[in-house]
DNA sequence: GAAAGTCATTAACCGAGGTTAACAAAGTGA
DNA sequence: TCACTTTGTTAACCTCGGTTAATGACTTTC
């Protein structure tokens, strides 16, 4: 998720002209902690990248449970793939974690960049097929492991995160619910 | 899965040399019933284009579990991700449910068509952000949905594959055994 | 600093789905 | 055709995780 953000776009020799309508079509968003920033059902064409802060991605359903799709670390991006490419309704929400701050981008501003500057193609495709990747990840992660590998895993790999989430949303996360998550925990050997 | 193939390339204008170059490089198997055309773990460089018949794309677990990732129909291509992208070994197996015919093209040939012809990389664009919406997708459902409402889905949406699949290929495809599905189909109020 | 909310833990109970096994039905092959 | 394998069904039993609820430790907020 992390090897296509706007860095690509800061060292492409852009005209004089593009560069000023791409920074003037760039919105600096600074939000607090709990705020949504993408609401599910909603349209929303843009493309959102996290300077700093903490953002997850999540379902939520009919009967008011929650599911998280993601986390979005500083430096991620994200945005929905339904508003972007199906002009749809996006499949989430989006609500920061901690005080953030995001850059956000309309996509239709990416496709102009997209067509103007071939360079960029590079950079997009390259985008999607790790995202794609990612998913492929996850979809194996959900369909393969139990919830106590998902959480070892989830403890093995993104340690560093770990101090920065709520069991609640861990939990969410894992597709369990908090209880569970806490019982698991005292008979699992990785702790904390 | 469909909005990319192989007629992608037939519509193109490509010179003599390489229209010849690419046709050579394009390998047509014909698959029986039960064979594997792509085994876990091993590095393959190649894109498929499923021509006619039935395969699955599944994980094998050490300790000998089966869990179906997808189903590709006549039409819909496949390939590793993680062989194509990062040469590593392929993540999942193929295996014929029915006798296919398969087209297979180095990953690399595309490469080179695509660095030559630069409508291609909208069609290849497009097919990495369809993956990436149709992963999204599974993921939503293995999240969110139980495997009730996997089970009824999956009836709504791919009723014309039903017949064609072994209940117990569909109940790896959906995280269940194959009992706990026929349990299942009892309750429900859809049936076969 | 008291009141109100948020979180994690624990216990009791329940249900969905896993496991094993036995059996029936349907393919498959010499 | 007759054995053999592969599939689907059903039953008995068990485990994991969901649900509800009570409790205590924290933060917020005024």
């Amino acid at each position: 998720m992390n090897n296509f953000s706007l860095s690509d776009f800061d060292s492409l020799p852009l005209s004089d002209r593009d560069r000023l309508l791409f920074d003037q079509s760039n919105t600096r968003l600074t939000v607090k902690k709990k705020s949504k920033l993408l609401n599910q059902g909603d349209v929303c064409p843009e493309i959102y990248f996290l300077r700093s802060g903490l953002v997850k991605l999540c379902y939520h359903t009919l009967d008011g449970k929650e599911y998280i799709k993601s986390f979005i670390k500083e430096g991620g991006m994200f945005g929905s793939l339904n508003s972007v490419l199906n002009n749809a309704g996006s499949t989430f929400s989006a609500i920061a974690l901690e005080d953030s701050i995001v850059d956000a981008v309309a996509y239709t501003r990416l496709l102009n960049l997209l067509s103007k500057y071939p360079q960029l193609h590079t950079a997009s495709l390259n985008f999607f097929q790790q995202l794609a990747l990612k998913k492929e990840m996850r979809e194996y992660e959900l369909l393969c492991l139990s919830a106590q590998q998902r959480y070892e895993k989830f403890c093995r790999e993104e340690a560093a995160l770990m101090h920065r989430i709520k069991q609640t949303d861990l939990a969410s996360y894992l597709g369990i619910t908090p209880v569970a998550l806490s019982r698991m925990k005292n008979k699992s050997q990785i702790l904390i």
